[in-house]
DNA sequence: CACGAAAGTTTTATGGACTAAAACTTTTGA
DNA sequence: TCAAAAGTTTTAGTCCATAAAACTTTCGTG
């Protein structure tokens, strides 16, 4: 934004190196191993000045994680629209591609750091960021339960929203426990979602 | 044990003594404002000393938290055995014990600590212990689910143990989200979790 | 354009979790 | 009784995080 005076203009473009660099040293030397001086040093500034514009060294990480998140959404857009045949395995997709999709960009263990500041710092900005992240992947989840109701494969009469969250909510307790597990893979977890998802139809079908 | 030399009695007392002293603490000061160092002290033992018997801070909280598990077994095998009508109401009590013996135990603060370490060290002690725990709990899901089906109110062909996997995730999902938000009360919990299982209700009733 | 206020940064100092290694003490078993 | 094993303490250090004081840059206004 041209409008912007050059204080401003300062700090958004200070923001952005700090990201750039901090992203850098993650994927070379590790989440753990960098340190925060590490960053300051190579952006030229004082330890102190990062923290001036992150919460903490898990809100950098979350912020270069939010970046990523454009695409992701793009993907599960695309799952969407390729109209799939029934809600399990909608939802069993909705996973995969999350679950891939992360590892693509994060190691295991870095998620962990991610996931854990997550629960710790409800209220902080951290926390906040990822609330508004998982709500967006709520709203496609719920996007996509409205076409299966206009394709009448689910009653009209169903919550969308309500359903949405909660097998959203689902979905995403196994990505957790996916994350959590370094012995776990993706395909274990898919079986798993399936079997959720089946156990619940034989339950309440009766 | 009598069997035991005088080394392996001094470990386990001071074990037992480092948690009371702990506990304590925690209680009168909270577990972020108490350190490591006021610990030792007051066991007259040195810092180092703790982290010789616990991994971490958090670890040394979890240790203390499983403590109070059989009490919550207890609670919960008495709901279990008053046969609840229906399995929606049986899921929404089982959460409401749940959050309600971890309100009456440590605070929401201190409880993000605790899921946070227990994700972050999956492969520690720490996270070994918490997932026992939630084991036990899934048992106890289970037989609930194995007496609904022994009233016929399930049927015989649903996997019980698939089943409450499931139903705890679900209902594991909504504590961490009662945890992780400070002003979201029990009640608000209750009804999201027994609005997840009607919706999950009528999809899958078609 | 000059100057004081506001915003932002750095320096300095501090606290606390955690780790590693070396020195020391106690228990044990032969 | 004595040496090895186990356990503890001291010491020293790294890193995250925060607070306060001093300093520099930008900005709006007269």
């Amino acid at each position: 934004m041209a409008s912007m005076g050059l204080r401003e203009r300062q700090k958004a473009s200070r923001r952005e190196r700090i990201l750039e660099i901090a992203k850098a040293r993650f994927q070379t030397d590790g989440y753990t191993a960098t340190t925060i001086e590490m960053i300051a040093k190579d952006a030229d500034i004082s330890a102190v000045t990062v923290y001036n514009y992150f919460d903490s060294k898990a809100g950098l990480l979350l912020a270069l994680v939010s970046e990523s998140d454009q695409l992701l959404i793009r993907q599960l857009k695309a799952m969407i629209a390729r109209k799939p045949k029934n809600l399990v395995d909608a939802v069993a997709s909705f996973g995969q591609i999350l679950r891939r999709h992360a590892m693509s960009y994060l190691t295991k263990s870095t998620w962990r750091e991610v996931l854990s500041a997550s629960i710790n710092e409800g209220s902080s900005d951290f926390g906040r960021t990822y609330l508004e992240l998982d709500n967006v992947l709520i709203e496609l989840m719920h996007a996509m339960i409205v076409e299966f109701q206009q394709r009448k494969l689910i009653p009209e009469a169903v919550d969308g929203a309500a359903l949405a969250d909660c097998l959203f909510s689902l979905q995403n307790i196994r990505f957790f426990q996916f994350i959590a597990d370094d012995n776990r893979d993706d395909e274990d977890i898919d079986r798993r979602l399936r079997r959720d998802l089946e156990s619940l139809k034989a339950v309440f079908s009766a």
